[in-house]
DNA sequence: CGCGTAGTTGATTGGATTCAACACGTGTGG
DNA sequence: CCACACGTGTTGAATCCAATCAACTACGCG
């Protein structure tokens, strides 16, 4: 039977520095290979005609980015801090191959997550009032943020905090500020995050 | 080499008629086949623990729902119209069978749609001012609706349009009433729909 | 005919945007 | 080493827009 091929295997990868608003690839383009993130947070990012910019999502390390359900990619990628990432080349994926089966391997996975980083923000932005939206976004981005001592490391800047959330980046600050205000959250730092209270962060997020 | 399972080929499979506000299949529960969309709207949903509904997509006749990317479905799908569909049984999809390599296949096609139909509202949501945001969903949606006579099948109930994108009925209201003002669309009965400027239509879609 | 639901419209309130000014950190050049 | 410029982040104040509440209409159904 055909042996699944596990795409995050290639772990011994080098891996590559990008500063931060470096381009990873670019919408329209051909995919052929794979980026895994694997310090510091990428974006995906749409521009529309009248180059109005929308960030869709944030991957964190370990996601895999790039999936090649098209030809062409389907967003523009970039470092959104300073990272370090993989690219894993993907012959496995060409026409032509077989495949196992969906359902229950790597890729369908790694395609479901990919999906999720998307999705999730609808689920996000969709909540009424910018403190459940922040709070929401706090809530997501905290479980995948990597841990510096105390804190987490958060150095996603307040511009693409905003245009995820559909809102201004004077918002988010106020916003910000008013978690910590109650609380719910610190930050020690501008790119370090403490989640002070969890349950109630939760509760926020969830509404009213 | 591995035979392509067109998962739309078996047009044959009998259309089943569903009423408005039915349940096709519910978040969490095991997903045993796909669905299409023959005739009518479907919506993806999803309940939050406190009960709080979002709708996240539309699905419009040839669509297909319920990829089991994973084992259990990542969303509800309810029908958001009268709509007839249909169930197709997906065997090849079960793990242990070999499947044709992403990229070209009508399965990966179908993955990428579904996909698309989540990701599109993210997009249209993150514009700024309902306007555009209502401008942008018409003009989507437009481009799905089936034509009857001179206008479009438009049977979205507007709780459902407020709720995909973030508002309430109440400025859905006056946001088309304020586009049917303008010339840009018109609306000969409640559930039906006219683009009568498109380009316009396209330029308020696309922001200031 | 009466009832219930979905849709529409108006008036008020609250909250987010916007504009402006300021603080802070970084990098550059004198 | 300091001065300066620049970008990002933060704060304040005024405006404007959307949410909310309420009343009313249209429609389908028993």
């Amino acid at each position: 039977m055909y042996q699944a091929p596990d795409i995050l295997a290639e772990r011994r990868a080098i891996g590559i520095p990008a500063r931060a608003q470096e381009t990873l690839f670019i919408e329209g383009e051909p995919s052929s290979c794979l980026f895994e993130v694997r310090r510091g947070i990428a974006r995906a990012v749409h521009y529309s005609a009248e180059g109005d910019r929308q960030v869709m999502a944030f991957f964190f390390p370990g996601d895999v980015l790039g999936l090649p359900l098209t030809r062409r990619h389907r967003y523009s990628a970039e470092a959104a801090s300073d990272m370090i990432f993989t690219r894993l080349a993907a012959p496995e994926w060409q026409p032509g191959n077989s495949f196992p089966a969906i359902g229950d391997t790597m890729v369908s996975r790694a395609i479901w997550r990919e999906e999720k980083s998307f999705i999730t923000r609808g689920l996000i932005i969709g909540r009424v009032g910018y403190l459940a939206r922040v709070a929401a976004f706090v809530n997501y981005v905290a479980q995948r943020l990597p841990m510096t001592g105390e804190a987490l490391e958060f150095p996603i800047p307040r511009g693409d905090i905003a245009s995820y959330l559909a809102t201004s980046p004077e918002t988010i600050c106020r916003t910000l500020r008013q978690l910590r205000e109650m609380q719910i959250i610190a930050m020690p730092r501008i790119d370090r995050l403490q989640i002070k209270n969890p349950s109630r962060l939760a509760q926020i997020a969830e509404g009213p």
